[in-house]
DNA sequence: AAGCTAAATCAACTATGGTTGATCAGTCAT
DNA sequence: ATGACTGATCAACCATAGTTGATTTAGCTT
């Protein structure tokens, strides 16, 4: 999941979609991108979860899924609670 | 930031040390690796700000960054709250 | 100062992942 | 049914990033 977002173009459509549900025609034109990138980013995005397609006739709509988005701010809340424990003097 | 992130080895690190600070020499010996393969890991971390080194003698402790698990626990809250807006129908 | 050890760095190699252009499958309109 | 269009897929190519083993730097110890 993080190696998904962890790409500049697909950190991109992160950003984009963070302001809501996109269409993929209006993608192509807002990122002047070559369609089989796209295509083959919001697959990388969709297969790590962090992507909702929803197909309409022949268009379709991506969207962030929010599961994900909040699983990884637990993750990192968790990581956070207990990281300034110092370490115990080495060797 | 989030490249620094998206890599087995580096999450691994980061899981350790979310259980607190640790000197490299508990590292290599926990994860059972070659050294120079974790100093370039650390490296990378690091510098994308994930890290703080601690030089004591001849040993570095390294620790979280809290400060940065924060900054991206608020951006994913930013994308959250927008993103569920629909679009509009395309075309 | 000499010897030992921790950690960083470097060059050569390897592997992984992104890009490109063409093609394919499905939907809508005429 | 045909033609036009959206979006997915594929193979060949190319670029970036991780690995390895050797070397270097620097701090302790005697």
């Amino acid at each position: 999941m993080l190696k998904a977002l962890a790409e500049p173009i697909r950190l991109q459509l992160i950003e984009v979609l963070g302001g809501g549900e996109r269409c993929v025609c209006e993608l192509t034109s807002e990122l002047a991108m070559a369609q089989s990138k796209l295509s083959f980013h919001l697959k990388v995005l969709k297969e790590a979860g962090l992507l909702n397609a929803r197909e309409d006739g022949r268009w379709v709509y991506y969207s962030l899924e929010p599961k994900a988005l909040e699983a990884l701010r637990a993750w990192l809340g968790g990581l956070a609670s207990r990281c300034t424990i110092p370490a115990a003097p080495c060797c």
